[in-house]
DNA sequence: TGTACATCAGTGAACGCGCGTTCACTGATGTAC
DNA sequence: TGTACATCAGTGAACGCGCGTTCACTGATGTAC
């Protein structure tokens, strides 16, 4: 009998103070994150479904954001930006060039295992037209090619060794399990860690 | 001022005969096929487009097919045996089984780079939650386990190596490759050709 | 050979849905005088 | 200190759209007698 009972139409926030134009902007990103997460589909994540999720009404999200792919492109690189870090982080731990880019692996297919659905959108997904020049995650490709670059003064790799081609061929074949494993978990895998060195092993040695 | 003009409205074939049930069922699947070819889009492929395409109603799809799962999962595995007859013939162009291997390697990209919407549907989707017992494309993976296992009774590689943990090694790295080269065309990409080969020679040797 | 009838491949209209986006507006917050 | 006003973060209602699916039907094809 009470208020409560008409929840999905009542706003549950409170309007934002004048300064405060950016908290609603990221409150809308990191509903749109926890959508992704708990619907594990794209599609679900709407508009209308994340207005509903921050409590606000739809017309409120183009206040922030100019259309849906201004905001699904914000998300992507909020996400990648945090791939980023924790990769990064994973591979700084050791100062053995050839360890770290292996923690590095184990980093990158544990993001893929943890948030599938981020990993389709990041890795999976379809290029957005948008802005051609924005390439989302070539800051974290450049982070690995400088990585296999330290293995190569550090001596750890022969000094003819190209970093970028040897970084193409390590991230596809990570890329390749992680997005196998979640595109087919039904599939028989054999234990991952046990695949995932193996990959490493073959990589790191030439 | 004739007929033609009304064309989206009028249907543009003849009722089927009698026995011909499954003449329309093939139409809707081609239909469904190039569709998806041409708008290089899964959403596209709506039952409303695919009637359309057909030159049909909507409803006579259900006349086939039960509903629009049925339907995409009768492409799917369409596709797969496509895929798996190409792949297969692939192999048998030679009798050296490295080679034969290698070769496999390469229909497959060229596969999954010819037609990259179905190389999604078929690799980097999400599993049918439909019929968990029909796994679609084991039965291609596993002529990639056979193939291996040739490799190993004809002597190219160590006796004591487990055909199903290479095939999977294998696979992997071809499929991270491919799917890569789909979902990021603007990559600064080195040569398809150089970066298979080596992944071949990487995994062919070990 | 002719006719009544069953079969079957489709049609046409409608259903309810959720979507992205626009538009005119409201009401609280802060500011100038 | 009080009041008129500008600003700004949102609301509420509506738009047009394409979707999957259902339902009662039609009209051509074949069959039994």
């Amino acid at each position: 009998m009470n208020a409560v009972h008409a929840a999905s139409a009542t706003p549950s926030r409170a309007q934002a103070r004048r300064g405060e134009g950016n908290r609603l902007r990221e409150e809308i990103l990191a509903a749109a994150t926890r959508l992704l997460i708990e619907t594990g589909d794209e599609d679900a994540v709407s508009i209308r479904a994340i207005a509903r999720a921050v409590g606000v009404t739809p017309p409120a999200i183009y206040l922030h954001f100019a259309d849906k792919d201004e905001l699904m492109l914000a998300m992507s690189e909020q996400q990648f930006a945090e791939f980023d870090a924790g990769v990064e982080a994973a591979g700084r731990t050791t100062t053995d060039p050839v360890e770290s880019l292996r923690r590095r692996a184990h980093a990158y297919a544990r993001f893929g295992l943890d948030n599938p659905e981020h990993y389709r959108i990041l890795f999976m997904g379809r290029v957005s037209t948008r802005d051609p020049a924005r390439l989302p995650g070539r800051a974290a490709f450049d982070h690995l090619v400088d990585a296999v670059a330290r293995g190569v003064t550090a001596g750890a790799f022969p000094s003819d060794l190209d970093p970028f081609l040897a970084a193409v061929g390590l991230w596809t074949a990570v890329h390749g399990l992680t997005s196998a494993l979640i595109s087919m978990p039904r599939f028989p895998w054999p234990d991952v860690e046990t695949i995932l060195d193996h990959v490493c092993a073959v990589h790191l040695r030439g």
